[in-house]
This record gives structure tokens, sequence and C-alpha cells, in this order.
DNA sequence: CAACGTCGCGCC
DNA sequence: AAACGGCGCGAGGTTG
């Protein structure tokens, strides 16, 4: 059929799922030159995304479509617009689907982002224009330039057009009302209505900055407990009216409100690890009488991918941010200038009045979004998994991020300037004669004569001059390694790189030996002494690092697995084994009167695919060795230290499972290559990568993974069928405790994409499982604490019961030494309680005995093994009150 | 010169 | 042709 625009002779093509009316119409941006030649839209290659994701919606759900595309030639012509026009006229659809941002633009003009298009992205809006709802999504191609698994996206959109036929609406409203409390009555009688009414409450605080402990004062806390009223309760501001006699009482009124009887089924935040800390700051409360909800952390469990997409939202309003959650759900109030987030650090010196309707908004939003999110949940055949992560999982994370931000990493200040100071530092002492062994080697020098000449164009030297040579500058590493020592590159692009696979190759090379210590230690230096000091300087750092000297790095719960994440600075790489890694070390010292405890869970993945799978065998192993750990604890009298850890070493029995033999028999080599298998087959690692990572051939590889299969046939059926199957069908994987990860990509063509999507899903379940128990066990831990009486606020900083870290399984503690007697009730806390508890509340059976390793000492590099004896725990605690 | 993407490497 | 999961950070280099 020809366009019928007479100044255009292009062809109209137009693909109709059905003969009845039309309900979605899919509208693409320039048609292919096979698109006109089959009259078929979006049927080219990248497209497949599309229609993979129409042909599975079919299965669920009744619905006609069209798929047509906004030009019709191959090039952009303006007069096809029209054309576009009487479609939509004649088919009146009920949404279009604009498969692009091109064509998302072309039809829905009120955009507000326009440089981001992720944020209009699956929201469904009314278009004046055409008197039809429109919905935009990405399109295949960006699928497969940025991130596979952004193809859900469009299965999304998609999904969502077509609950949009049924009536279901995730959309909030922009109507809201709000209230500024002025007197002290007032409040109680907000406060008495809300805890008798059996619903959530939004919560959220207005505050100075964004320091979390220290240099902080919350400005105004709003309530909303019906989505339609926002109370702005004034705190410390200026402008608030009441007096200090009243701030005690409202304190009192609040502490009641939190955590005394209530109806109140849970408090509804936005990041609520922020609002948290400033709650259990001011009136000290941590453990609540409600769950706690996080509508980040919901955005998060309902579509983790998004995290992987933050480099496409705006500075400062990431994708789970309170302004892009409402603004996807179509809230238009923050657009306003009075509402920009931007101006919120100035609320300290503007009266209430003036900004309570946007303070009230945030708590009223929340609830809604709240709702909104249970509606996805529900539609995802998620709601029962979803509130239990929502409430149960996220009241647990919530605890655990914010007493350990607020507790810190203690940091021996005196160590830590010794160790910066290049008079007396023995670690600058170590970079500076590196540094020297450089210059001295005649094929330095030779680069050093090649840089003169190229810098000066002459090759005299000064007396004096200084080193030019920079290890670190590429164009030196590629005059010294390529041009003068004459070292083949290794990388594919024939340059040279000083990576992992170099250094190995060429470690016998005198220069590359050097480069490689130069490189370690550097990274020491600049990640541990220069990072942790410019945190602790008053002009540099920050309040919550300098004012205590504690490390406050920020933890957050969007990596896509379920770990946590730790940055400025990041905690969880902090050196843990390796030459000199003993001076960064020693500044981690446990303050006056205190020692670190550190629990690491004992192989946690390799027993997680163990429960996880329910593998015989490899369960068996673990049951086994408990045993014998068991006997050990008893009566340590029994065996010896390396005769214990030969029967209770995992890796050994996996080894005499695949090759047969007794445990005892097992060599080293044999030891090393099972637990390098199953490591490799956890992450999906393919024959080749194994191979090489052993160091054997493809063949012996494959022959390892026959005896695994034959060997462990629940933990094989487990990995590479079940949760592959799994997968593939659903387009996610779950683990134990309702966590999901999202594999979207397998809505590609089968393909590498495919092969990626199995790795994701075979990984995803354990690492996320055991990193989960690892915070629930974390939350347990810190109610024992409080219940005790030795949390934080509860007794001085020096007597309290800190937490400090976690890195995804384990978990680093401050306690007094006097708390010492409670070692093993931490150990039973975090194998046998987490593991009651999950049963309990997420019907989640650990059916093996989970183990932790625990060290205790003054500072990490003076920590004593504990082998979970009571003679053990007494030699250890000589040996601590020595120091 | 600031912002950005890439590489290499630290941790589990 | 081959492909190892999850991260953060500092380095040099490129870009606008």
């Amino acid at each position: 059929m020809k366009c019928n625009n007479e100044k255009c002779n292009c062809e109209v093509i137009l693909e109709l799922s059905s003969k009845k009316e039309i309900d979605i119409l899919i509208v693409g941006s320039i048609p292919t030159d096979n698109d006109i030649k089959n009259q078929r839209p979006l049927s080219g290659k990248t497209s497949d995304i599309l229609r993979n994701s129409l042909l599975r919606l079919k299965k669920h759900y009744d619905f006609t479509y069209a798929i047509t595309s906004m030009y019709k030639s191959t090039t952009k012509k303006a007069a096809c617009l029209e054309q576009l026009d009487k479609e939509i006229e004649k088919y009146k659809p009920k949404v279009i689907v604009c498969y692009g941002k091109s064509v998302y633009t072309h039809i829905f003009s009120d955009v507000y982002y326009k440089d981001f298009f992720l944020l209009e992205e699956g929201c469904v809006r009314y278009s004046k224009k055409y008197n039809t709802h429109i919905i935009g999504c990405v399109t295949g191609k960006w699928c497969i330039d940025n991130d596979p698994c952004s193809a859900g996206f469009i299965y999304m959109a998609l999904q969502k057009a077509i609950l949009h036929l049924q009536g279901v609406n995730f959309n909030i409203s922009d109507e809201f009302k709000y209230e500024i409390i002025s007197t002290v009555e007032q409040l109680r009688s907000v406060l008495i209505d809300m805890k008798n009414t059996k619903a959530k409450v939004g919560v959220d605080t207005e505050t100075t900055s964004l320091n979390r402990v220290y240099n902080q004062t919350v400005l105004s806390i709003q309530l909303c407990n019906n989505g339609k009223v926002g109370f702005v309760i004034p705190y410390k501001h200026f402008d608030s009216p009441f007096t200090n006699d009243d701030l005690s009482v409202i304190n009192e009124l609040l502490i009641d409100f939190f955590t005394g009887d209530t109806k109140v089924t849970g408090y509804i935040f936005q990041n609520a690890k922020f609002d948290l800390h400033q709650l259990f700051r001011e009136l000290h409360v941590l453990l609540f009488n409600a769950p706690i909800i996080d509508t980040m952390f919901n955005e998060f469990i309902l579509e983790e991918n998004w995290s992987r997409m933050m480099g496409y939202f705006p500075k400062g309003q990431g994708a789970y941010s309170l302004a892009t959650l409402s603004y996807k759900r179509g809230f238009t109030g923050y657009l306003e200038e009075e509402m920009n987030k931007k101006n919120r650090d100035k609320l300290k010196d503007i009266p209430i009045k003036k900004w309570a309707k946007y303070a009230a908004a945030d708590s009223v939003v929340v609830w809604n979004i709240w709702k909104s999110q249970c509606l996805m949940a529900k539609h995802q055949n998620y709601i029962k998994q979803f509130k239990k992560m929502a409430l149960v999982y996220n009241t647990h994370l919530t605890r655990v991020l914010v007493y350990i931000e607020h507790c810190g990493m203690p940091v021996n200040m005196e160590i830590l300037r010794e160790l910066s100071n290049p008079r007396v530092s023995k670690l600058i002492e170590i970079i500076k004669d590196i540094t020297k062994k450089f210059s001295h080697s005649k094929n330095v020098q030779k680069v050093e004569e090649l840089i003169r000449i190229q810098e000066t164009g002459s090759n005299k030297t000064l007396f004096g001059t200084p080193s030019l040579f920079d290890p670190n500058k590429k164009s030196h590493q590629e005059l010294l390694y390529t041009k003068v020592l004459k070292l083949e590159p290794l990388n594919s692009n024939g340059k040279t790189s000083i990576n992992d696979e170099f250094q190995k190759t060429y470690k016998d090379v005198y220069e590359v030996g050097l480069h490689t210590q130069w490189n370690k230690i550097q990274k020491l230096k600049t990640g541990y002494i220069d990072n942790i000091m410019n945190f602790m300087n008053h002009e540099t750092g920050e309040p919550d690092f300098y004012n205590d000297n504690r490390i406050r790095s920020s933890y957050m719960f969007d990596a896509v697995t379920g770990r946590l994440k730790s940055r400025s600075p990041n905690s969880q790489q902090r050196p843990s084994r390796g030459e000199n890694i003993g001076f960064v070390l020693s500044m981690f010292e446990a303050s006056k009167n205190k020692i670190l405890v550190k629990l690491d869970y004992s192989t946690f993945e390799v027993r997680g695919l163990a429960f996880i799978s329910h593998d015989k065998k490899l369960s068996n192993s673990f049951i086994e060795m408990h045993e014998i750990k068991n006997k050990y604890k008893a009566n340590p009298d029994i065996m010896t230290k390396d005769e214990l850890k030969n029967l209770t070493d995992v890796h050994k029995r996996s080894a005499s499972i695949f090759f047969g033999i007794p445990v005892e028999k097992v060599s080293k080599e044999q030891r090393q290559d099972a637990k390098n298998f199953v490591f490799g087959v956890m992450y999906g690692m393919g024959d080749n990568s194994i191979a090489n990572n052993l160091g054997k051939d493809v063949k012996e590889a494959k022959k390892i993974r026959d005896l695994f299969f034959k060997n462990m046939p629940e933990a094989a059926d487990f990995l590479f069928k079940k949760t592959i199957d799994f997968s593939t069908k659903n387009l996610y994987v779950e683990s134990p405790l309702g966590r999901r990860r999202r594999v979207w990509g397998y809505l590609f063509p089968k393909g590498h994409v495919h092969a990626k999507m199995d790795r994701y899903s075979m990984n995803s379940t354990i690492q996320g499982c055991c990193s989960d128990l690892n915070i629930i066990a974390t939350s347990l831990l810190i109610e024992k604490i409080y219940e005790m009486g030795h949390g934080k606020y509860q007794v001085p900083d020096s007597k309290a019961f800190m937490v400090i870290n976690l890195v995804h399984d384990s978990s680093e503690m401050e306690i007094p030494k006097k708390l010492f007697k409670l070692i093993p009730d931490i150990e039973k806390n975090f194998t046998k309680g987490v593991t009651e508890y999950v049963k309990e509340k997420f019907d989640f059976n650990i059916e093996i005995p989970l183990e932790v390793d625990m060290d205790c000492g003054k500072s990490l590099v003076s920590m004593n093994k504990w082998d979970g004896s009571k003679k053990s725990l007494s030699e250890i605690k000589e040996k601590l009150t020595e120091v």
C-alpha cells in the first residue's frame, strides 16, 4: 500500500495481530528496507526482544496489537508523520507503546527530562493530542548496546500497556493536603490517632545536611497514614513554635509512638537508612514496634537491574530516588521549583510555612508509592515474597545498615599519621626503595634517555635532574617493556599492559618484578593511607569521620544479587592477604578497653550450594565435618589442630568425593583442583577457563566436570538444569528467602547472551542468599545486644557493643573486653540462631549446620583464631588481658 | 580543565 | 572466536 500523502510516495507498513479492534499500537521509528519489502515493521534482528516479549505475554494475556513505524520510509521524511496520525485516528488504540526515545518525544511532547529517557520509560501518561494513553520504552538496539538485562524494560512496558487495558493503574495522585502541627497537644492527638489506626505510616525528616552522626540537626518530621494528608512536625528550626521543654515532651511522644504498643502496621520511608539515622541519633530508637518499609529498597527489589543504569539518570537523582520513583508514577509535584530537592539544604533559613507543603509531600508520596509497588508485585506474581522482603527482611537490613554506619570502624590515628608521614613511614620507605631500584636499572636509564630526547630534544642531564620514569605512565611502560626490554606484548591489540597475565609471564624480568611490588604497595598507600587521611582531615574530610576518628563508609543494598556495596571508602576491599598489608591493618585497632571480633562464615557459598541444591554427598560432607568439630570442641585433646584442619576441610572432602579416594589420601593438588573447580562452577565458568585456572588442559577439566556430575548429581542438576530451566521460563531466579534476580537477557535471541544469563542465574541465588543470611544474623545479634542493654546510646560509646563492618559473608564487631564471655553466644546467633529464624519467618529450612570462624584481637594485625573450644577461648582471653 | 569511559586490581 | 559471578576505586587517557 502506498502512502496517501501526495507529496510522498513511500510504502505504508502496518502489521495487525487481529482484525478486531486494536488495543495496543506499537510504534517503531524508521523502517528498514527489509521491513518495507516484507511489509512487516520492526522485523529485524534487534526487534527480537520486542517480538519475544509479545509472544510470552500472549501466553498470559488476551490483547490485540498493531505494529507500525513513525516514519514510513527508510529516511526521515516529515510528510510521513501525518500518516502515523491517520493510523492512530483510524485504529483508535487504547494505548500506544512508543518504541524508542525519538518516537516517544514525537508523540508525547510533554517530556520534562528530555535528556534522560529512562525517567519516562515505562510510565503510562495521557496524551491530549491523541486522546489516548502513551507509554515509552527502550529499543532492542539500545539493550544490545547497553545491558542485556534492560530487555526487561521492553517486556514491562508492554505488560503495563496490557494491564492498562484492564484498568490497572500504577500512577499516584498529585493531590494532597498538609497540616503544620503547632501545639504539643495537637501532636499528641495526631499520634494517638495514628497509633490506634491499623495502617502504614509514611515517615520523612528534613535535616540541615546529609551527615549521619555528627554536625546534623533535624528540622522537621512528617507523617502520613492515609496517602492524603501529611502532618509536618516542626523540630529544631528557628521557626518552630516549640520550646526546649516542649521538645523533650515531643521526644517522649515520638519514642512512645515508634516503640510503644501500636496498631501501626509499618513505617514507610524513602531511603529508610537516612531517616533512621536521624531517629536513632535524636531519639535513640533503633528497634521499632512495626516493620520498616523502604520505597527505595522496594523499587530495587521489584527491578534490581535499574541499579546498573545509573549513568542514564540525572546527577543526584538516581533510578531509585524519590523524585524518580514519583515521576515514573506520574507525580508532577516535585517538578515545581519550590519542591526541587536542590533547594533543600537552605531549609534551615526559610520559614517552615514556605516549605511545609513539600516536606509533607514526602510522607504522602511514599505512602502512595508503597501502594503502587504492592500492585506491581501482585502483577509480577510476587506479592507474597515481596512482602517478606519489604516488611521482614528490610527491617533487618535497615537496622544493620544504620547500626554499622552509626558505629563506624575505629582507627588508631597515631598509627595512621605515622604511616602517612614521609619522614617516618615504613610503608613510604618501601615505595622510595622501589623507586630507587627502578632508577638504578640500566633499562630504565635507557628509557629515561628516550623520554629526555622526546621532551627536550637532548639527552644531556644535569646533576640532580629528577627521575623522569613514571611506572604509572602507559607511554613509559611501552618504552620500557616493548622498546627497551623487547617483551612481546600479550594483549591482542599488540599493546603492552601491565596486567596480571603480563606480570606472571614475565615475573623473572627484574623490572616487571619491581613493577608488581610497586603497584601493590602504591595501592595500599593511596587506597588506605592517603584516602583515610583525607576523610579524617577537618578541611577535606567529613565530620562523620573526623569527629571521633571512625570510618563511616556508606553501605548500599543495590548490588543486583542482594549483596551489600560499601563505598567512601570501600570497607569490603580492605587488604586481607599479601605482603606489607600489616602496615595498613595495624591502624584498624579497637579503642581503649575494647577488642575486635571478626566472624566469617566458613565456605559459605559452597555450603549454600549444598543447602540450596540439597546435594546429598556435599551436605553429608558438611554434616560429618560438623560432628568432628563438635567432638573436638568438647575435648580438644582428642586430636591436634592439624588433624582437625585436615578432617574439616571441605575442599579436601570435595576432592575425596570427586576422585573417589579417602580424605586423608587427597593430595594438595587434588584439593586445589576440587576447590577451583567448585568455585569455577558456581561462577559459571566454561571448561576452557576452568582448565586455564587449574593449569591443565581442557580434557582434564572435562574429566573433573564429569566427576562432579557423577558424584554430586543434585548440585549439578540444580545448577545446570533446574535453575536454568526455571529462569529461561520465568525470566528470573528466586532465592529461598524470596529475593529475585531478573534475567531478562533470555528475551534476546539464543546465543552468548543466554549463556551470560545462565551464569547470572546459577550464581545469583547462592551469592544473594548467603549475604542475606549474614545480614539477618547480624540484625538478630543487634537485637540481642539491645535486649542486654549494651547498645550504642544505651551506654557510653566506650562501653558499647559495636558492629563495625560487614563483608558479604563476614561480620566485624568492636566489643568491650568485659563482654568477651559473649563470644560463644555470638557464634550461636550466626549459626543456629539465624537457621531457626529463617525457618520460622521465611519457611526456609537450612538442613545442614552453618559454621563460622571467629577471630579476636586488639587490632586486625593481631587476631587470634578461636577453634570453638572452651580451652582456646580462655587462652585467647588471657592473651587479650595482657594488651 | 572537568567530565567521562577504560583498565587493572583490591575484596568476597 | 571466546566469553568468571558480585562490587569500588585510582590511574592515565580522551573528549568537549
